[in-house]
RNA sequence: CGCGGGGUGGAGCAGCCCGGUAGCUCGUUGGGCUCAUAACCCAAAGGUCGCUGGUUCAAAUCCAGCCCCCGCAACCA
């Protein structure tokens, strides 16, 4: 498909930046940068917008946590994201913080419009509220009538807020998601929303007291409260193209494409055209006009999960994948990750994976052709040989494979279907590989009276690099780009040049061999034995010389920061509706103090009390599941396994462990 | 009853919406080729499509029920 009119908006989600960029974020995020590059190979005027999300409850917290204002910390994560978008080589057009200025004064003029417009309206909340989680809780989280994380009773309180009518909406809705079935794509999703829509749906709460929060845009219209996060996060959509009359916001906002992963499915794909629809009429737009306000397509990814297996205690696996582009390239993990995960669905990550993609597909298929066939071209002069004028059948499939390949690619990315995308090229590096076996060049390059078909070929091949060098520029950049030089063809990349035939004399070729070397299973990490699968084998691909070693030796006056102590177990239970805690009551010799520890997978409550433990006395407090934990319980753990320290002779508990 | 994903040759996955000879990649086996990165090309072996029932001329696909795995929520402090 291509895009009407040649312009092409599209968006990732504002990253919330209370954690730092992980693989779902750097999937979104590449995938979207190879759909902008896309367009722009097919000439299209391409808005490509990113950012981060900075307000709400989590980000305050953190910040004084750290000890830190807001910004100071907003400041500090989002640059996180321009700097893992950049070693990733992300070529977006904007990147745009709620934090902003210009973010906050279209909110501000949303929110006054809706306003005015009747669209809003102050209510009250009641809800039982535990005031040690500082939140409400419904009917269905409540466990017992008392609070899931404290098990302490909670308090039934009002509080005032304003909401937005989006319940008046909902017919509506259905109704557009009826009329639009591609609105919500893949179709998986939109069945979903259809289904939650089959329930009522109540007004949104949009602001936040300041008495429970400051971090946040101020609504205009009354200073006792802020907007809320999700309210406040949506509209940067608009506000990066200066909604409301900024050129941009009329030359993009048409063709607005979002791209999300499933977990924030229900704020895009329900708050989002309610609010859209309501402003629409807000802002006096006539009834029949105002869906034009309503973005375009809502293209939804699914999870990535890590090596099959949970994260492990030691280390963050999520870190790791994104290691791996460092370690194998960009062009290599941008390929891996688009042609692996199936656009919608779920896929697994693992570095055996990773490295099987890049073995079959980048180095033998890809890296080889490119290899064999500039060894061949770069062999011969290139004005000594003009071209054989007559094509036989061999030359004409290759050359209506290119053309059959580029609509394919085209289909593919106008569905986001960048799986497919790929598959379809490596059709065609396949259809050359098996080209230059059939033709056999090596055997026409003896046998001086062949010498116009051996041209032929050589033509042939220098073709097909060279649309493989466009074609192949918006998924692997720095190897398209080595194709194209190689075969001397120095412009920027357009996709109206990737058609065969343009080259009437061989071009002087450089040889290009190693574009994608071979890695070695053995050397990527040690591989997963025969038939295992899971945690071992995440493990396993963590891979190489890092496995297990210390970071750096640490000197007895750091080690002596720690304080080490015996401590007796006098109770311990589970906690409720927790796989893996525990909470334990333990004596350091005075009063007992309260540690949780994730080993009720290992450990039965009742088999620990009594027993003598080590714990971390000093490490700072944490909250888990609600529980306030207040040291670290030692183990050890290994193949599944899991091991508490105890003593091998008495001692008191409190005792100092040196 | 918290939300979601999945069960298809040895491994990993498409296909399911819109029913009609079960497909791809890897691996295995045999052959070819020597331009190329132990690569490339050809061929072969290998599947009760989780189970049960229903709808249908026809079910991997639609419907109902069941079994099993896995994520997330919300947890290794």
């Amino acid at each position: 498909m291509r895009v009407a009119a040649g312009v092409f908006y599209l968006t990732t989600p504002i990253y919330y930046i209370n954690a730092p960029p992980h693989l779902g974020h750097a999937y979104t995020t590449i995938v979207g940068d190879a759909m902008a590059r896309w367009h722009r190979l097919a000439g299209d005027r391409v808005f490509f917008l990113t950012g981060t999300d900075e307000h709400g409850d989590k980000i305050a917290q953190a910040a004084t946590a750290a000890g830190l204002t807001p910004q100071a910390l907003a400041d500090r994560n989002s640059a996180a994201f321009r700097a893992a978008w950049k070693r990733l080589g992300i070529t977006y057009d904007d990147f745009i913080r709620t934090t902003e200025p210009r973010h906050a004064a279209v909110v501000q003029h949303i929110l006054r419009r809706l306003q005015e417009a009747g669209e809003l309206y102050l209510g009250k909340y009641g809800g039982q509220y535990c005031f040690g989680c500082e939140r409400f809780y419904t009917d269905k989280e409540i466990v017992d009538g008392l609070c899931p994380d404290h098990r302490t009773p909670l308090t039934y309180i009002e509080e005032e807020n304003y909401f937005f009518r989006m319940s008046a909406y909902q017919d509506w809705l259905v109704g557009y998601l009826r009329a639009h079935p591609d609105l919500i794509r893949p179709e998986r999703y939109r069945n979903e929303i259809l289904g939650f829509l089959g329930e009522r749906l109540q007004d949104l709460s949009i602001s936040r007291p300041t008495s429970r929060l400051q971090w946040g845009i101020p609504l205009p219209f009354d200073d006792r409260f802020v907007t809320y996060v999700w309210f406040d996060a949506l509209i940067n959509y608009v506000s990066a193209l200066d909604y409301p009359n900024g050129e941009r916001f009329r030359t993009f906002w048409p063709h607005v494409h979002h791209l999300i992963g499933k977990d924030i499915l229900k704020p895009h794909a329900v708050y989002w055209p309610c609010m859209l629809k309501a402003l629409a009429r807000a802002e006096g737009m006539a009834e029949d006009r105002s869906d034009a306000l309503i973005f375009r397509h809502l293209n939804v990814h699914g999870y990535w999960n890590i090596g099959g297996g949970k994260m492990s205690k030691s280390v963050g696996n999520v870190v790791e994948a994104l290691a791996l582009s460092e370690k194998y390239g960009n062009d290599a993990f941008r390929y891996f990750v688009m042609r692996e995960m199936v656009f919608g669905l779920d896929a697994d990550f693992s570095e055996e994976a990773f490295v099987g993609r890049l073995n079959a597909d980048l180095a033998n298929d890809l890296g080889n052709l490119v290899a064999r066939a500039t060894t061949l071209l770069s062999g011969v002069a290139p004005d000594d040989h003009p071209p054989s004028s007559n094509p036989t059948g061999l030359h004409h499939q290759v050359r209506t494979a290119s053309e059959e390949t580029r609509k394919a690619v085209g289909d593919a990315m106008s569905e986001f279907a960048f799986h497919k995308a790929l598959a379809s090229i490596w059709g065609f590096i396949g259809e050359v590989n098996r080209y230059v076996d059939a033709s056999q060049p090596w055997a026409l390059a003896k046998d001086p009276a062949k010498k116009p078909e051996f041209n032929r070929v050589l033509i042939t091949l220098a073709d097909s690099l060279r649309f493989l060098g466009i074609v192949l520029a918006p998924f692997l950049p720095d190897a398209a780009l080595k194709i194209r030089k190689a075969v001397g063809d120095n412009r920027e990349p357009e996709l109206s040049n990737a058609v065969g035939e343009q080259i009437s004399t061989l071009p002087r070729v450089q040889k290009l061999s190693g574009l994608f070397p071979r890695v070695d299973q053995k050397a990527a990490g040690p591989a997963a034995p025969e038939g295992m699968a899971g945690p071992e084998t995440a493990r396993a691909a963590r891979g190489g010389s890092a496995e297990g070693a210390p970071p750096r030796p640490v000197t007895k006056d750091e080690f002596s920061r720690i304080d080490l102590r015996v401590a007796e177990v006098v109770a311990a239970e589970p906690v409720a509706k927790s796989k893996k805690l525990l909470k334990l009551s333990v004596s350091l010799g005075g009063e007992p103090r309260t540690v949780v520890a994730g080993i009720a997978e290992h450990y039965r409550a009742e088999e620990l009390v009594g027993k003598k433990v080590v714990i971390v006395a000093n490490l700072e407090p944490a909250r888990l599941m609600g529980i306030e934990s207040r040291g670290m319980l030692l183990a050890g753990s290994a193949e599944g396994r899991l091991a508490i320290l105890i003593l091998d002779r008495d001692l008191p508990p409190g005792a100092r462990i040196t």
